[in-house]
DNA sequence: TTTTATTTTGTAATAATTACAAATATGGCA
DNA sequence: TGCCATATTTGTAATTATTACAAAATAAAA
């Protein structure tokens, strides 16, 4: 197994399985943003037995740990993307794809979490910029 | 029947029901940004057979007529906003509250939707920014 | 190798959303 | 005003995603 994905695990988790390595080898460097669902399919291919409930749970667990971010951007699940630094994310609203976007435009972003007093008070932990809209695929293919 | 509210649902829908009219006026200027859920629950104490599903029909009429609009940042469940000009979304991890924001800070934001070439050539119809953390109740109860 | 605590599995419960057909009500028209 | 065609509402049930739970299996330490 993976050293490095090995080591991952260890960071956040007390035991290595054969699981937990499977699900974050899937998701590293996977742009695609997939459901749980997606993840279990996928592995299932490679790893007969693996359950849906391990694959929600581990997920669950990397996301606390703030190994990979949940995408809140696809209105009927969840979507899981191992990148975690800042970027932003558009959403198909024709075929359902989650493409990553840069964190510089088409607009510019000037965040300061600190200052409260613009936002009556409330303590921000995170910013989440979501673009919907058509995708490239299928804009060329109207 | 306040005859702006009936204009609304004209504009949008062929039939004026007193249901339609209900949810309407009950969503004019509520900024809680209720749910299908909660919206239906009020509107029982005064229309004791409003069923779920036309409550929830009708909100999907709304948002597809741009009346009102869906706000995903609530993990569970879709959340209605009366308000569609353009504003922010703070929701409170703690007590589930949705908040608006308004539109210049604590960040500042330029949009221009019509470049696509920064986006990878996808077409950009909405933009959302969801921002997430303590609210302003929840903080002076620690 | 044995032991103990964690993890996985499989199933089932929960919750939100959506589909559907029968009953009802709206709005145009006579 | 009263009738009729069509849209809407209702109630129930199906679908889908998420989460809970306990028994079986496994990882890691002794």
């Amino acid at each position: 197994m993976a050293p490095n994905i090995t080591k991952k695990i260890k960071e956040i988790a007390l035991r290595v399985t054969p699981q937990r390595h499977a699900i974050l080898k899937f998701l590293e460097g996977n742009v695609t943003h997939p459901s749980a669902e997606n993840i279990h399919h996928k592995l299932l291919k490679k790893m007969p037995n693996i359950s849906f409930t391990t694959v929600y749970n581990t997920l669950s667990k990397l996301v606390e740990a703030g190994k990979i971010q949940e995408v809140y951007i696809d209105p009927n699940k969840k979507r899981f993307d191992p990148r975690i630094d800042p970027h932003h994310h558009f959403y198909c609203k024709v075929c359902g794809k989650v493409f990553d976007v840069g964190y510089d435009a088409p607009f510019s972003v000037i965040i300061n979490p600190l200052n409260t007093k613009k936002l009556d008070g409330h303590q921000v932990d995170e910013i989440q910029i979501y673009i919907k809209g058509l995708c490239k695929d299928c804009r060329s293919k109207r």
